[in-house]
DNA sequence: TCATATTTTGACAACCGTTTTCGTTTTCGT
DNA sequence: ACGAAAACGAAAACGGTTGTCAAAATATGA
């Protein structure tokens, strides 16, 4: 594990959401480092690859990853408007996905999930 | 709904699985259509907009489209290990997910969800 | 240690699916 | 049939991602 590819993974995991490689090439930049963009897609291959953090794509295509080993588990429900997040907890969710994973002989079953929407203020 | 936009819904409603633009663009011109590229994305567009056909982006960000009459938005169970996914259904997550924005008071709601986990063979 | 092999890095270009642009063609109402 | 509005297609633009390649960092070993 290179230098370069610890800070991404540190950036990464000081957020509990998602975050896209170019956020996080934004936010190493902003902290003084010289990384490339190339090396933050690398890095976030290299994880992904080894398990250690997740990827989906968004409905516009763009990649998001998360470190997965992330145990205060919660979700969000993001306006589309002006993208407040408000934090939902979803004990219902947690129970289903386990359910599934087992039925289906899954084992090590995490979930992502994200609820998207207009707020009241903005609708 | 002109002749082309209809000529792309018949053609995606030709397959029972998920079909990318692409995709559709070949089949019409194989059919000798001469429908330009443009035109399908906008038709789909449209068809997606007024909720004749679901959108989902595959793993490497293309999106893929489907004819919703009879089948119903459905999430994946992913192995970490060999990528297979098998299709997983979630009454359960659909109502939490619509529960959880009235009670934020969030309007046209809808989620991503995906659940990860290793599968049997690969475990 | 020093020299050499290997890996990692980053600027930049290429890639590919998608969207926009814009001039032309078709459709639709009157 | 006429004019306005919508739809069309070719090509260019766009944006996120991946490939290229030479330089820099790191590991190896004599």
């Amino acid at each position: 594990m290179s230098a370069r590819r610890e800070a991404v993974r540190q950036a990464l995991s000081g957020y509990s959401g998602f975050r896209s490689a170019q956020d996080l090439y934004t936010d190493l930049r902003a902290e003084g480092s010289k990384i490339g963009l190339t090396t933050v897609y690398r890095a976030l291959q290299a994880l992904s690859d080894s398990g250690e953090v997740d990827v989906l794509r968004t409905d516009d295509g763009e990649a998001v990853y998360r470190a997965c080993d992330t145990e205060s588990h919660h979700h969000h429900i993001v306006c589309r408007v002006c993208a407040t997040a408000v934090e939902i907890e979803g004990p219902t969710v947690e129970k289903w996905a386990a359910e599934m994973g087992a039925k289906h002989g899954f084992s090590g079953v995490t979930h992502t999930v994200e609820v998207f929407g207009t707020c009241a203020d903005c609708s």
